[in-house]
DNA sequence: CAGGAGGAATGAC
DNA sequence: GTCATTCCTCCTG
């Protein structure tokens, strides 16, 4: 993953040709996100994370009205420019003319699309990972996870040494200058991508369940919703956790996918990725594909997995589709 | 050779 | 007892 230049998001918008990605300036996170005058660089760093998850923003994002030139030219101002109000999405900020323009509302809808994504993606990782959303509550044993999980997704260098014996605490304390001391190749990565877990539980923290709003909506629907493990804090099985990975293609439909999700038949295609996803998962370094096929074997008897009836390999499965 | 099937021992919970 | 892990043998394409 490179490291662009840190100062501007990325976000390609329907209707935008490819040379006119909008760079919004987030050094004014207030304008972006009104509601965190103060999050900590929440945005800041999205350009160094997301490059994995742009078609699905694309595909999100459908929903909006193709914007001329000029329609162009006048949103790109008015997105650094604009002095929203209301947060995340849910206030609209009025054109020229005192109404609400469409481009506002288009750009808002991404913003919110991104946020929930995010969000959800840090709430399944929780669930994936069995730990807290609050890093600074991390041990770490939980730090380590983090890191060899984040290594492994984004194809990162294989730095989780350096951070043995921290905490989360400590974590959370370093600079960004630390983290490329401990780890020269990707620190800076790790660091935005902690800067986003430290804003995402900052937000969670904001946003408390009661106020009803859409982050609240958000979390909860994800963090409690149904056939949710991390609610019941049983620990999780082999079979929950393959369909957790199923259920977010955008993050691990290159190491295992759905070929018929009504079926529930579904491949790994990186044996020896989703092996070591699981074993981090479980704290067993030894884990490989042919322990973790074992597993899965086990699943014929109980009737939760089985092989297909035309037979393939790497493809199982699963007997009572969601 | 990688993957698949399944037996058996073992350990954590 | 359940579940997963580990190690093993044998089979298949």
């Amino acid at each position: 993953m490179s490291s662009p230049d840190r100062h501007h998001l990325y976000m390609e918008i329907p209707g935008v040709s490819h040379s006119h990605v909008t760079p919004w300036a987030v050094d004014e996170p207030a304008k972006m996100f009104p509601g965190f005058p103060s999050m900590p660089e929440y945005f800041s760093h999205f350009d160094m994370v997301l490059d994995e998850d742009k078609a699905w923003l694309v595909r999100k994002t459908e929903i909006s009205t193709p914007l001329t030139k000029d329609e162009e030219v006048t949103h790109c101002k008015e997105a650094r420019q604009c002095p929203v109000t209301d947060s995340v999405g849910l206030g609209l900020c009025p054109g020229p003319n005192g109404h609400v323009d469409v481009e506002d509302k288009c750009l808002e809808q991404v913003q919110a699309l991104v946020l929930e994504e995010v969000l959800k993606d840090i709430e399944t990782a929780c669930k994936l990972l069995n730990i807290t959303p609050d890093p600074t509550n991390w041990s770490s044993g939980h730090v380590q996870k983090w890191v060899l999980w984040t290594e492994h997704l984004y194809r990162l260098p294989s730095v989780g040494w350096a951070f043995q014996d921290l905490r989360g605490s400590d974590l959370c304390m370093m600079s960004e200058d630390d983290f490329r001391q401990r780890a020269s190749q990707c620190g800076d990565v790790l660091h935005a991508h902690l800067d986003i877990w430290k804003s995402a539980a900052w937000m969670k923290g904001r946003c408390s369940p009661e106020n009803n709003d859409f982050l609240g909506k958000v979390l909860l629907t994800d963090v409690c919703g149904e056939a949710d493990s991390s609610c019941t804090a049983q620990p999780i099985h082999l079979w929950q956790f393959l369909r957790e990975l199923l259920l977010k293609p955008h993050n691990y439909g290159r190491c295992i996918r759905w070929l018929n999700k009504e079926k529930g038949i579904f491949k790994i295609e990186n044996s020896a990725h989703v092996a070591k996803l699981w074993g981090i998962r479980k704290n067993r370094p030894a884990m490989n594909y042919d322990k973790l096929s074992r597993s899965i074997r086990q699943y014929y008897k109980k009737g939760i997995i089985k092989k297909p009836d035309v037979s393939q390999r790497l493809v199982y499965q699963f007997v009572h589709p969601v």
